[in-house]
DNA sequence: GTCTATAGGTAGATAGAC
DNA sequence: GTCTATCTACCTATAGAC
């Protein structure tokens, strides 16, 4: 099999399984996508047969979208926890996005990396299925979209209130820039300091 | 079947056929990526059988490597003929890097954005493989390492020609904010201007 | 709650006809 | 040069045993 070898098996009850479950799917389709990955490698890295994984997932695509909301609630629990925000309350939530209405932008940036520098494994299965969702026929397609366009919308905003010229533009540019470094750390996460890259081209956009 | 319904199939000699068979794969691989495409999508896409397909290719895996050396020779004489360079000919060329040692790097970004903005398949290609890529037994794995290497080496040599500060990360800021527009890009074509985008980042990096 | 058994489909690749 | 036929392997999913 294409996969690590499956780790010893052991007695889970369904919250443990369930959570076990994800973070082998994570790393599944972020190596394969989720054209490539197949239900079969992660219910054998996760060590038990398919039908026992299907027991939990109705198919392979519940298996995608049950995993990329729990990695949505992981990853706003993270960065409200980081940026000192008390618990998710006072925030608009829409598509896995936070609206922090009181947060620079430099500081949403800056604590955005702060938090993904920890997760690799999540990052790169942002990357692999942004690009493939690309194509209107991905199940992911309009999820990405309004992802996206929520992403932008919080950046335009945060950038207005601080006064800065063309907020649209510095809206993608923000994001391209988290991005494209993303790129670049994953490639070589031992060259790279993810963290203070960010901060060197945030300054650049963000005088 | 999950691709365009098949083109009327019309006689051609082998090098037509090759070239033809190279842009289709380029579109099924763009939106499936390398795992998840099919040699059966290629040569539905085509009009030919799958035994068709593989008189022209041994498997999967070489139509993946032919199919990314014909686009490699097709940006590169692209790019070359875009910045006004006669040939290929005074250029080191190294997995499908040119080296332009006399091009400014405002001008290698912005000719490079004119001429990926005529190619969003290609485009869209590339960055669907890289992410895929980034997985250790990716078959492009190591294709993509030395890529970004040699694409550092090329900017960080024009950074520092030009006296900028701190060449090799001006190299790895260049490079995301490439990659990082053309994701914003590809999301949205018509509302983005990929060239002008393109233009107002690398003026906040280069100023 | 997890498994066996299996259905029913699709994958990559080959051999040989025309 | 392209096809048909076919092999073997693998894929998702279901039904039902325990």
């Amino acid at each position: 099999m294409r996969n690590r070898a499956k780790t010893a098996t052991r007695r889970m009850n369904a919250e443990e399984r369930r959570e076990s479950i994800f973070n082998t799917t994570v790393e599944c389709i972020g190596r394969f996508g989720f054209w490539g990955f197949t239900i079969r490698d992660v219910a054998e890295a996760e060590g038990i047969t398919e039908a026992g994984l299907l027991y939990y997932f109705k198919g392979k695509e519940d298996l995608l979208i049950e995993t990329f909301k729990y990695v949505d609630r992981i990853i706003q629990l993270s960065i409200a926890e980081h940026l000192g925000i008390e618990g998710v309350s006072g925030q608009v939530l829409e598509d896995g996005i936070a609206y922090h209405s009181d947060v620079s932008l430099k500081r949403l940036f800056v604590g955005g990396a702060e938090v993904n520098a920890r997760r690799p494994e999540i990052v790169r299965l942002y990357m692999v299925l942004e690009s493939e969702a690309l194509c209107a026929d991905h199940p992911l397609h309009e999820y990405f979209r309004r992802r996206e366009a929520n992403l932008l919308k919080e950046y335009a905003y945060a950038a207005a209130r601080e006064g800065l010229p063309e907020p649209d533009r510095i809206a993608v540019q923000v994001l391209s820039a988290m991005e494209g470094l993303q790129l670049r750390w994953l490639s070589n996460p031992d060259a790279v300091d993810f963290v203070a890259e960010s901060r060197a081209l945030i300054d650049l956009i963000i005088p």
